[in-house]
DNA sequence: TCTGGGGTCCTAGGACCC
DNA sequence: TCTGGGGTCCTAGGACCC
């Protein structure tokens, strides 16, 4: 038999909505849609979807859909241990791999028959499915991208592998806009030159996508046609040698009544900027540069950005100069319906040095705080303890933050 | 008041410099 | 003096992904 390269791809299927069926076995064979109330289906059960319910749905629209549904919010933390257990379940199997996203990755299966290819897949799938309890489908092909197109072949748990026999049964007929890598403009543009699948744009001559298109899209035309571009590597779909650090963190929420007030604004970014540090910290992370955005009622992003004198993960350093600059963003005429604030230009943080009297500079005493904070947080969850500057909310919702927690006590750090 | 939240990368065009 | 021309750096925003 002839053996090629292959390179593999795992999604999982529904998982956020596999992990609670998995956790809550009730929930089996339910439409378990997840997302909470006045916002949208972040993810949802085959059931659910049978159903008629869709990617971004509001989850009033779900309601009134099918009034069966059962709703669950989220819980990223079971999302990521379910991530992790079935991630090293792989790395039994195949070596090292490539995390993708928090439920898909690739590896290079190096040389092997088609054969090996779908035997190995499948044994892979059962021990994740009989370990963890949620299903996965896998893909192969010789380019990382066929490979994605191979595994969203057949859902749920679908193995499908190409090779060049069957490549133009499986994806010639495929919208393409379903290819990774060309979204909606993309898509647009290739349903303009009368270009609807897959079939249709890798029949396309060379000259013709070099004319049309920038690197990126002839690249996954190359990728499409079997030739490999991109290597199984870092993070992206770029290669590299190991994981990449995080280049930023970003918290942001829509929020309701929309508000065109000062205060309240500042709350909500306060407490962005809360959880991005906290985050930052738990990665030992620092940061020198911070943008801000408040999201008007036409969904337009009003956004400024912020420049540190020094690394910081400490929103005290942060806070006074997002107030500083936010007027240079909010017209009070304007109603705004979202805010969010992200850290970039990190680093690792570096110890901190005494000065030459032997004391420690202001950010060091208030690490040692939010390192306190820190343990409390994973002791008691988050909000146990915050800014004075986030306590307030809006009007309507005061005290909030207290009602969801059944905490033993509530710590304030004045700000 | 249908339209979330967390990421990465690319590009056009302005600012600035010589 | 009827404002050329090239380089670099930076930012806002778009596009894409899950």
């Amino acid at each position: 038999m002839e053996k090629t390269n292959y390179i593999l791809h795992l999604d999982g299927d529904a998982f956020f909505a596999s992990v609670e069926i998995a956790k809550n076995s009730s929930l089996k064979g339910k439409s378990v849609v997840v997302g909470r109330d006045k916002s949208i289906a972040t993810a949802f059960s085959y059931e659910a979807k049978a159903l008629g319910v869709q990617r971004g749905m509001p989850i009033f629209m779900v309601k009134k859909m099918c009034p069966q549904a059962i709703i669950v919010g989220s819980d990223f933390r079971s999302y990521e241990l379910y991530s992790e257990s079935m991630f090293s379940i792989i790395e039994k199997y195949v070596g090292s791999i490539q995390r993708y996203s928090i439920d898909e990755c690739f590896a290079d299966l190096g040389m092997r028959t088609f054969e090996e290819v779908a035997n190995l897949l499948k044994r892979m799938q059962d021990d994740v499915t009989s370990q963890l309890g949620i299903g996965v489908s896998f893909g192969a092909g010789p380019t990382k991208v066929l490979a994605k197109l191979a595994s969203k072949h057949k859902k749920p748990l679908g193995v499908t592998v190409i090779n060049a026999e069957n490549m133009s049964s499986v994806i010639n007929e495929v919208p393409i806009g379903k290819v990774w890598g060309i979204g909606r403009s993309g898509t647009a543009f290739l349903h303009a030159q009368g270009i609807n699948t897959v079939g249709n744009f890798i029949s396309k001559p060379e000259w013709w996508i070099k004319e049309n298109f920038s690197l990126p899209m002839r690249e996954i035309w190359r990728e499409l046609r079997g030739e490999k571009v991109f290597s199984v590597g870092g993070y992206n779909r770029v290669p590299d040698e190991c994981v990449e650090p995080l280049k930023s963190i970003s918290d942001t929420r829509s929020f309701r009544p929309f508000t065109s007030s000062v205060e309240p604004l500042l709350r909500e970014l306060s407490k962005h900027l809360e959880a991005v540090c906290e985050r930052a910290r738990s990665h030992n992370l620092e940061s020198r540069r911070v943008h801000f955005f408040i999201k008007d009622r036409f969904m337009r992003i009003h956004s400024a950005e912020v420049f540190l004198p020094a690394y910081t993960n400490v929103p005290h350093d942060i806070m006074p100069q997002i107030r500083k600059a936010f007027s240079q963003v909010h017209d009070s005429d304007m109603l705004y319906r979202a805010s969010g604030v992200t850290l970039s230009e990190m680093r690792s943080v570096v110890v901190v040095q005494q000065d030459f009297f032997g004391n420690a500079d202001r950010t060091g005493a208030l690490r040692n705080v939010f390192k306190a904070v820190d343990k409390l947080t994973s002791k008691y969850g988050d909000g146990a303890v915050s800014l004075g500057s986030s306590f307030k909310k809006f009007p309507n919702q005061q005290a909030n933050i207290f009602r969801r927690l059944p905490l033993p006590f509530h710590g304030v750090i004045a700000s």
